[in-house]
DNA sequence: GGCGTGATGATACAACATAACAAACGCCGC
DNA sequence: GCGGCGTTTGTTATGTTGTATCATCACGCC
């Protein structure tokens, strides 16, 4: 599937990925009787259209060309909600948002972002995980939320 | 030594962590030939008031009893040279400045950060560095930077 | 003295995010 | 039908965080 796991945003089928994710997204709403509205829908396929963290003013402009009555408020209410439903990320190094490649599975999000081409990879990885907790347990401290951003390069700009 | 390793916020002597903070930085800089000025002596001293990350705007009210003159781009240099010494860091997820307590050897800050509290403790853990090592090798990303921030409920506030 | 470099002063502005209240909409019980 | 309620969206204004740009100052050096 082309939304899973490791994605290769150089070289994958960008179209199916955005509608995996958002057929996902109106399957996980409908089970939970949350309503993915059509300006919710349309702020995350907005956030979608790359694998890059799109920032909330740039989604606002986007979203202006459909809605004309679009404001910060609309946009940063969109996020909300979609980041409540697990459906996007925040990535707090930069200020934007991503959409979520484990959408359903309740997770924290661990990143690797390229600074050149700006591609943006959500891992799972059991071990760092693992790691996180320990490193949380060690100091009795109760983690409820982790964020992980790891930025340099990436394997297609190294290359 | 107050100031090293995994500082309990809540007990110990801070007057003597600042001085110890301070007398770190003093040496480091002067070693490397870089100023550590009045001015951003003040700024460290600031940051390093609390073990809890403070914003640039506290910051600069702080900074303006003793600085009339001193103005947002005041504070930002000075927290980037700071941050360019790896004298504080930078925590992502609340836009604020923390004292470094390993400056002088290069690392990635990795932090716990408690919501009730505040308090924000620098964590060092091989075995974490290493998870995090082995999660961007795995996918060929060169990483460049870490950002790593638990936030939740610290020991002394989950009672 | 004149020059280069690094630090600070000063003004303006850009980018990111929220407060507060109003209006619209659907739903449900009556 | 319609009145009340909860949810969503509209609207205006403002708060918070961070930069761009150019001027000025201090110091060492030849």
């Amino acid at each position: 599937m082309a939304a899973r796991g490791a994605v290769q945003a150089h070289t994958h089928n960008h179209k199916a990925c955005i509608d995996d994710a958002l057929k996902t997204a109106r399957e996980l709403c409908a089970a939970r009787g949350v309503q993915l509205t059509p300006l919710r829908e349309k702020v995350l396929q907005i956030v979608w259209k790359s694998h890059k963290p799109v920032g909330a003013y740039d989604v606002l402009d986007e979203l202006s060309r459909s809605h004309k009555s679009a404001r910060p408020p609309t946009v940063y209410r969109a996020l909300d909600f979609l980041m409540g439903e697990g459906l996007i990320h925040k990535i707090e190094s930069l200020n934007a948002y991503l959409g979520c490649v484990e959408a359903g599975a309740p997770h924290a999000g661990h990143f690797l972002i390229c600074r050149k081409c700006g591609a943006t990879e959500e891992i799972v990885d059991p071990k760092l995980e693992a790691a996180l907790d320990q490193a949380a347990k060690r100091a009795r401290f109760r983690a409820e939320r982790q964020v992980v951003e790891i930025s340099g390069l990436c394997a297609h700009c190294t290359g």
